[in-house]
DNA sequence: CTACAATCTCTAGCGACTAGAGAAGCAAGG
DNA sequence: CCTTGCTTCTCTAGTCGCTAGAGATTGTAG
């Protein structure tokens, strides 16, 4: 019997063991996130437990809100363990900045929103305070809201 | 002397009285949003005054993080002052809520890479908070981070 | 042998724009 | 009249991070 099987992983595998969905998977390979694995006879894609790893790292990365760039010069940094970390560490500084200055410009809209929402007397459109509101920019409040890097709201 | 001028504007104009780039103004205008207005002899399109309100209501609501489609919605009740504000109401309440899960998740978020900062070290990247947390999710303390409408980060 | 599942490649779509090419219109100056 | 320069026109493609689908192939269990 053979000692030590290299044990290569379908892709299949690899989706249900870090939860990232097979076509993401490839999507990540597509852009260069993560190596070409090498290949079945029958041209199917096999991956060290490695990648596992790899792809686990990613997926936190992306929970946390670190854009895809950003994943790629920390996986870099991650398989250089004797450099600095003063990168990584600037980042992460750079991230946290930009998750409060959309705390901050949500916190705002929310106030604008909720504010319409609760001054409007529920009857006809006519008195709508939502609908006041919006067309006359002078009836808000905080006014110049913050506009950071333009939230893409979604 | 003709009494009361028409006034029509060209796209440059609206741009400039909504701070809508002119492109985006004609964008509005392909999917729908606005409504195509009279060409000159040149092709050029001439707006009503009407349209600098209508891209105005447009661009507030945009403000306020609405997508197109609740801003299509609620501008159709514009148009209507005698029916009922319910659904402007809904619109905008349901607004609010997203705006409220968004805030939550960002919170959560940003607890966690605050952590990571603030617990590196700033040595190698061998014993980088930041890049250890990123490797092993387990040493997250939140974990379970509100998981919502996958909020797309930007 | 026949289902059926898993995988392959490729293309297109999402939302809300933004950027650029190349052509045409328009006003003022020489 | 002609040129210069500005605005506008249409059209296509790119952004980000996937996701969905078509249609072909490979692998496996009964």
């Amino acid at each position: 019997m053979s000692h030590s099987v290299p044990a290569l992983h379908p892709i299949g595998h690899l989706a249900e063991a870090t939860g990232i969905k097979v076509p993401t998977i490839r999507y990540y390979e597509q852009i260069g996130l993560l190596a070409p694995p090498p290949r079945s006879q029958g041209n199917r894609r096999l991956y060290p437990a490695a990648a596992i790893q790899r792809l686990r790292f990613i997926r936190h990365a992306r929970e946390l809100g670190f854009e895809i760039d950003a994943i790629r010069q920390l996986l870099d940094m991650a398989d250089q363990p004797d450099q600095s970390c003063a990168d990584a560490d600037s980042i992460a500084r750079r991230h946290l900045a930009d998750i409060e200055s959309k705390i901050a410009r949500l916190t705002a809209l929310g106030q604008e929103v909720r504010r319409m929402t609760e001054d409007c007397s529920q009857s006809s459109v006519r008195q709508c305070r939502v609908i006041q509101v919006l067309a006359d920019h002078g009836q808000c409040l905080g006014e110049h809201l913050p506009e950071s890097e333009k939230i893409n709201e979604k």
